[in-house]
DNA sequence: GCGAACGTGTAGTAACTATTACACCATTGT
DNA sequence: ACAATGGTGTAATAGTTACTACACGTTCGC
């Protein structure tokens, strides 16, 4: 039974620690899961997670840094899959809003803000790879798009803001009142998304 | 030397006291912010402060609850002085701008995210009689408006969501990054505005 | 099989904190 | 002036927690 690879044991030592972390601190917040809790959920030893990671704030810090995730990716798919802008940024508002609006991902952000009271560099540095890194590159989307010939009123940065805007404030009301907040209407993305469309001056046909 | 009320002396103290909590909560957060600081900050004394509130949660809620400020008024003020929605609408971004960027706003928000992991219900309060208050005055707004012949595109519901996505996208960002990150660029609410009632079909000169 | 590296389990420490109990002062109504 | 009410200061409690130290069992290369 040879391991996979030479990082067999201790890597899944970490990625128990990890995970068994972030489902504490999801669940009780950074302060109030303690790290008896994660050893006895995780399995293994104290002094693992001491060796490992050094202190309880490397632990978060590890944690939330595994699980950030931009919306870069989505955006160069979309981009690249729809010719008309148009579609593409319908397309985009939807993998956007199951982004943002993920579960796990609006517990992260609690954590962070709450953290951020104490160590406000931690959640800057959250922040710049997940929403800042995202409007950073639709951003560059519509940069790219004006370069082409599309029609649009408004820098590329101002309509960056005011498109992704409503998924900020999705994001935010889901984490202070915890959900079931947000009503899924059918038609709701693709109404935001044609005002939008509207108000940059982008709407084609229809 | 008489009093000036009854509850001179006592009310004094519970004055200092959640004005205290109120600084140490904003600076170090719930938990870190001890009940020994406070007592050291306010003078006075430990009993008095379990006599007054009970336990350290009672004082948070007093403290949140005495500083909650929705946005209604604002929004009853903008609709009365101007009779075009246009002007009008220009005028409340301003107000709800400073109002939704004050710092101890931020930083109410801030507790109160932090403090929602463990206590939901607290949190979907402090939401209600804030943000969700402002945005159903905003609603009845525009429904007022609608009735009295103002040509505007989508349900009042909608509209006040879209209007007021930017405004909770700033608070979320600057409760998050800890500010300096937004630039105060001075046509940027006009801006915002403008693009919002070009959306609506409300634009009506220019 | 063997020894060495490595993770584990346990126990312990030192510090901290919400909360309680109680003995002093000060202010106040009379 | 006087007692009574009520806030103050201090000390003690009981529980919790991050973090350390160390002896034991397990795994792995050879």
């Amino acid at each position: 039974m040879t391991p996979e690879d030479p990082f067999c044991r201790l890597d899944r030592r970490r990625q128990a620690i990890v995970s068994a972390a972030r489902k504490l601190f999801i669940d009780k917040g950074y302060e109030r899961a303690t790290l008896g809790d994660i050893v006895q959920q995780a399995g293994g030893s104290l002094a693992t997670i001491y060796k490992l990671f050094g202190n309880k704030d490397a632990l978060l810090e590890a944690v939330v840094m595994e699980n950030v995730v931009s919306g870069e990716a989505l955006i160069q798919v979309a981009a690249s899959l729809r010719v008309l802008p148009g579609e593409a940024l319908h397309d985009l508002s939807k993998d956007l809003s199951a982004l943002f609006l993920d579960p796990e991902v609006i517990a992260l952000v609690r954590i962070v803000m709450a953290r951020s009271i104490s160590d406000p560099n931690f959640a800057r540095r959250f922040f710049e790879r997940t929403s800042i890194s995202t409007r950073n590159a639709l951003e560059r989307l519509f940069e790219e798009w004006r370069q082409k010939g599309v029609a649009m009123e408004g820098s590329p940065p101002f309509l960056a803001e005011m498109f992704m805007a409503p998924f900020v404030c999705d994001l935010h009301t889901e984490a202070i009142s915890h959900g079931p907040g947000i009503t899924y209407a059918h038609g709701r993305l693709r109404d935001r998304t044609d005002f939008f469309l509207k108000a940059a001056g982008m709407m084609v046909d229809r």
